[in-house]
DNA sequence: TAGCAACAATTAACATGTTAAGGAAATGCT
DNA sequence: AGCATTTCCTTAACATGTTAATTGTTGCTA
């Protein structure tokens, strides 16, 4: 992950605010339970990262009013304007990895390891 | 890495202690660099991870008299013992990547990182 | 309806990764 | 010798993973 983190280092968000930002932007509007999940983020760590991300106002929080237990977290033009500058680039980052190995290799990876952790990343 | 953060937790030690002290088992006293060298960590961490062990009676250290600015850093009896009673339930976990992938895969699955990641772990 | 179990989030406590800044000791050069 | 530089290690500051304890809400049930 390292050249990812490298790319982030520049915009001061680190690997796991981006991606809850990605899973936001990609998803729209969600309840914390499934964020985490999607962002494969323990709960103690989504607050404080959905806290961080709050200070820097990437994402809004918001109650639900049917059950105050709940809220929702959603992203906004501040984060999404970050996803959408920076997406190409760690698009093309992730493609490096595939030139790399090339194709068939690539996805021999995934398999491997989709079967030594099954269902890590669906 | 789960099924060794389980075992270990038995034994009050991290997963990082743990890399420590199997590098110290198996190669001896050696001084600073090399032991974050071989245990993959970076300065600071091994730092604090050495007073840990420290404190624990697990390792010592110890000041070189010829460069006052280098240490080494040795298992004490305590320390070996933990690795002894431990390594061979470990041995069996890594056996179980194994056992899920099955030999030739298995060794797919290290090329493919290694080229991925040269070096990450000779 | 009072009381309690279940649930959602948060907070706490500890260990680590990471980058940057500091401090002490050794080296090199004048 | 005197001083800048380099090297080795430590601290600091911040973000996260992890487990456990806590707080606030719901909802069920006696």
């Amino acid at each position: 992950m390292s050249p990812i983190r490298e790319m982030l280092s520049e915009t001061g968000i680190t690997e796991q605010q981006w991606r809850v930002l990605r899973v936001l932007a990609e998803f729209g509007r969600m309840d914390t339970k499934t964020l985490a999940d999607r962002s494969s983020l323990l709960f103690p760590s989504l607050t404080r990262i959905a806290a961080t991300l709050r200070d820097k106002k990437l994402v809004t929080q918001t109650r639900d009013d049917k059950d105050r237990r709940r809220q929702f977290i959603e992203i906004t033009a501040a984060g999404q304007r970050i996803i959408d500058e920076r997406s190409p680039h760690a698009a093309q980052i992730v493609a490096g990895f595939k030139d790399v190995l090339g194709e068939d290799d690539y996805e021999r990876l995934l398999d491997l390891l989709e079967r030594l952790d099954p269902g890590a990343q669906p």
